[in-house]
DNA sequence: TGCGGAATTTGTGCTGGCGCAAGCTTTGCG
DNA sequence: CGCAAAGCTTGCGCCAGCACAAATTCCGCA
């Protein structure tokens, strides 16, 4: 993030967009177009911003917070996807040709996006330089991930799950602190437990024990991780 | 599958291409283009087609056959990601936006498949009236068979698993037979149990007791479902 | 037609991690 | 400032499914 104030106004400025790669070979006149056909809107930690099976209307590019995609099974226990940093494109069923939402979007942290009509989806990727490259990238980026989700869920323990998740969050939305590298939203022990398929008594136990071993610190909805290197041997 | 004689010959004819979804829509000038610009191969069972992680270089339409998605632990355990039936696309790591082949492709049968030098796949989207959206829903769909599998693998039973993993061999490529439907191509119990994350003994107990119920029918690499109800019931 | 390897079946014991339950701590809010 | 709700920890018992092992059947091939 380069010095952005973290109090958004309704007033967008270009240098928003200029900087995030689906926008950054274009030129201040086209992103000026794009944020005047933009909406904007803040969501309070926990807002469902669509759900699974909704008709995609709209896309979005998240400027500020994290989003949490979950499917929720037949009997009503959630599966944690993938989580999304600031930056990133979301809610893109239109560049996997589907008419509605494959999944449920919700904020993990107070967060602000900008969304355009879906109408608009063909001329950003027919007018706009870059942006269907960019947009593909960030689909092969989610699939890769998830295809390793299932490869994990298939051949790992738990214990090596966890540790891998705990990696995966510090390298994807890690902030660096004193003495370690800290998860930058809030995170429960039932949240890490829908990621990695396991109950949060497991979890729990286990982030017990890594803080026994000085591993990471952890604190109500917050994780720190002091020895990451202990997580990569532990995650094999 | 309509009528195309099995013994497929190095001259190629439109018809081949021009009754499946990504070249439908094109004029058969167009067609004898790409025709003419394909190689076609054919692929004894067991043949890597392309392998994790090497440039991809080509793209594929498997024309006959059945291709197994794979992908290898580092300990070398192998997990199937996904089966692709005749008529698909194949390696289209263009599509994501990626410069390697994401997993490894081996035929599950003998399989005959097109391809072409990835060079030519601006092309195609751009030209082709169609493909790029055609593309982009077998994508899109591929995706949705990734999030089905990870809620599977993180919510289910083994015995769920593996009635569920069943029932979309079925239906994706069963062939009707006189008293059921049978997958129509070898599958071995340990395939099965590289779909399902578990071991080929727990498959083989379970396919049994299914046996003795005459739920299905199995016999060397082959498996009939005769009651396909009952495993809709078993997977809930 | 018989050999050898691959595929499959089946038995037995063991254990990782879940279900259940109870109690503790933190935080937000009236 | 105190209470309720949300989040977290911990103990205990149990069982689904794995590991290990061994026998059997199937199939291609010489």
């Amino acid at each position: 993030m380069t010095q952005v104030d973290k109090k958004i106004l309704p007033r967008l400025d270009e240098s928003l967009l200029m900087h995030l790669p689906p926008f950054s070979r274009l030129d201040r006149r086209q992103v000026r177009t794009i944020l005047d056909q933009a909406s904007v809107r803040r969501y309070a930690e926990g807002t469902h911003i669509f759900d699974e099976g909704d008709p995609a209307e709209r896309f979005f590019m998240l400027l500020d917070g994290y989003v949490r995609v979950i499917r929720v099974t037949a009997t009503g226990e959630q599966v944690t996807a993938l989580h999304i940093p600031a930056g990133q494109l979301l809610g893109i069923a239109r560049a996997i040709g589907r008419k509605t939402y494959p999944a449920t979007a919700v904020s993990a942290t107070e967060s602000i996006a900008l969304s355009w009509p879906v109408g608009l989806w063909d001329t950003f990727i027919r007018d706009y330089d870059g942006f269907a490259t960019e947009t593909y990238k960030t689909v092969g980026h989610r699939v890769g991930e998830m295809n390793t989700r299932i490869v994990e869920l298939a051949t790992q323990q738990v214990e090596q799950r966890v540790a891998n998740a705990l990696l995966r969050l510090i390298n994807q939305t890690g902030r660096k602190v004193d003495d370690g590298i800290e998860i930058d939203f809030p995170i429960t022990r039932q949240d890490l437990s829908e990621l990695t398929a396991t109950t949060l008594h497991t979890v729990s136990r286990l982030l017990s024990a890594w803080e026994k071993q000085g591993i990471v610190e952890s604190r109500r909805k917050r994780i720190k991780v002091r020895d990451p290197h202990a997580l990569v041997v532990l995650s094999q």
